[in-house]
RNA sequence: GGAGAGAUGGCAGAGUGGUCGAAUGCGGCGGUCUUGAAAACCGUUAUCCCGCUUGCGGGAUCGGGGGUUCGAAUCCCUCUCUCUCCGCCA
């Protein structure tokens, strides 16, 4: 969330950036409700005041004195009363509000409604050429018929058991979707990240804390009767992992890899995306978070840090791809700047979303009361960022389209093999 | 699932209706002593909000919420969490 003193003081920033990413929230409503919060608050505050005084002062009177003191303060205490209910009901309403004010966007985010603007920054590695073994062009197909003729992948089954958008990877395609998390971890392991493994169910608290709440609600799985949350990414587990706490300064930044299956409902997206692995409720991911000192320079290396992680993984796996800068309208209520890697995916015709990757400035941090302590002693919130580096099965569309062999089967990525048992293809059976 | 115990400052731990934001110890910080360090001794040491502003005044906070009372860390209700025993269980 924002500072409320920072939504005061710059209604304009605010007001911009509501507008710009489309998001309905009314600043001078806000700035009435801070002002009625902070009135309140000074009358309750005095009103406790004469309370404490006269408490003080009872103590040592005695006899009809006293009698009457207190008879006097009993109609004082309800003045009190009234006044604190009436300044817990604008407190609420008022929390309500700042949490869902809008964080102002980077310099560098393009204005924009949605994805279809998002700017392509730069693109990597060459498009794949369909050729069979005599150099002859085949039509390729795509990964559900590629899969299915494999029995590596089972949608059908997974429909009849879960529901749509549910599936079964089996056999080698089970084992190339752990090949590929392992290799990814490894990787992250080697370059100084803390793997977690995270709880899926969570609590109101991280859902609150990293922003998913309120407003996301309808895409998060819930189990009500024990209030808690399927998490929709590990980001939510490991970020809000130092919820309430205050770090030095010396153990930041703290570079962590979030490795776990992901839920989500994929509510409103009817007819969008139906066929295969691209948009489903229940996938794997590794994620990686990052929480650095409060500095946005710091944020911008660490976000690039982030962002040449997951391309580096898409080099390792041949993939082509390319990178954008999401647009204001596309980007999330509270993050600063966010880029997304999409990689290419031959059935789409077109690179398709794969990776996303944010600074949130201390916006997450000040809904997780995620702070540090400076070597002068100051607290800060920190800064927090975060960025796929790996998400499956999503990511075998593109594996198994651009791998596959003019017969059906699919070479498997080189830097995959020690983690298939040093297989080459993944062939009919 | 059943029975019981508990949650107090960075940590340990006292406090069962008023003078308690909270004893004491440890830790931290500053100082004295010392060539330096240790020990000893002295001092200091929570967070948040509001208002005038280098300081001060007021308010809130003893797991969360609610209640009783002129007054609650202390009494009552409730929720959450922790621990012990029994049962069940991957």
């Amino acid at each position: 969330m924002l500072d409320p003193k920072f939504i005061v003081a710059n209604p304009d920033a605010v007001k911009e950036a509501a507008r710009k990413k489309h998001i309905n929230f009314d600043v001078d409503d806000f700035i009435r409700l801070d002002e009625k919060r902070r009135e309140l608050q000074t009358r309750v505050d005095s009103l406790r005041a004469e309370k404490n005084t006269a408490s003080e002062r009872i103590q040592k009177l005695t006899g009809a004195e006293k009698e009457t003191a207190v008879a006097e303060m009993r109609a004082k205490g309800a003045d009190e009363k009234t006044a604190s209910e009436e300044l817990k009901q604008t407190e609420e309403l008022w929390q309500e509000a700042l949490l869902r004010a809008p964080a102002p966007t980077s310099p560098n985010t393009p204005e924009g409604k949605d994805d279809t603007e998002n700017v392509e920054l730069y693109t990597h590695g060459e498009l794949p050429k369909f050729l069979d073994a005599d150099g002859k062009p085949f039509e390729p197909k795509d990964h559900i018929a590629l899969g299915e003729a494999l029995d590596i992948i089972d949608i059908e089954r997974g429909v009849k058991i879960a529901g749509s958008r549910s599936y079964f990877l089996k056999g080698q395609g089970a084992l190339l979707e752990l090949a590929i998390l392992h290799f990814t971890l490894d990787k992250l392991v080697k370059k100084g990240f803390t793997p977690f493994l995270p709880p899926l169910l969570v609590n109101r608290e991280a859902m609150l804390g990293t922003g998913y709440f309120p407003g996301g609600e309808e895409q998060a799985y819930s189990l009500p009767l024990d209030e808690k949350y399927l998490i929709g990414t590990s980001e939510v587990s490991v970020a809000s992992y130092h919820m309430g706490e205050t770090l030095a300064e010396s153990e930041l930044p703290k570079i962590y890899a979030g490795y776990s299956y992901c839920f989500r409902r994929e509510a409103g997206t009817y007819g969008k995306d139906t066929r295969g692995l691209y948009r489903i409720h229940q996938f794997q991911k590794i994620e990686q978070v990052i929480i650095c000192k409060n500095d946005p320079a710091e944020s911008a290396r660490m976000h690039e840090f982030l962002l040449k992680n997951a391309e580096e993984v898409l080099q390792d796996l041949g993939l082509p791809y390319r990178v954008v800068a999401v647009c204001s309208g596309d980007m999330g209520q509270g993050q600063y700047y966010k880029n997304d890697v999409e990689t290419w995916m031959p059935s789409r015709k077109s690179y398709g979303e794969t990776h996303s990757c944010s600074t949130f400035l201390d916006y997450q941090a000040r809904r997780l009361n995620l702070r540090y302590k400076d070597s002068a002693g100051k607290v800060h919130f920190a800064h927090t960022l975060n960025n796929t580096c790996i998400a499956s099965p999503r990511i075998l569309i593109p594996i198994l389209e651009i791998y596959q062999n003019s017969d059906g089967s699919i070479t498997i990525p080189e830097v995959l093999r020690p983690y298939m048992g040093g297989r080459e293809r993944i062939t009919r059976r």
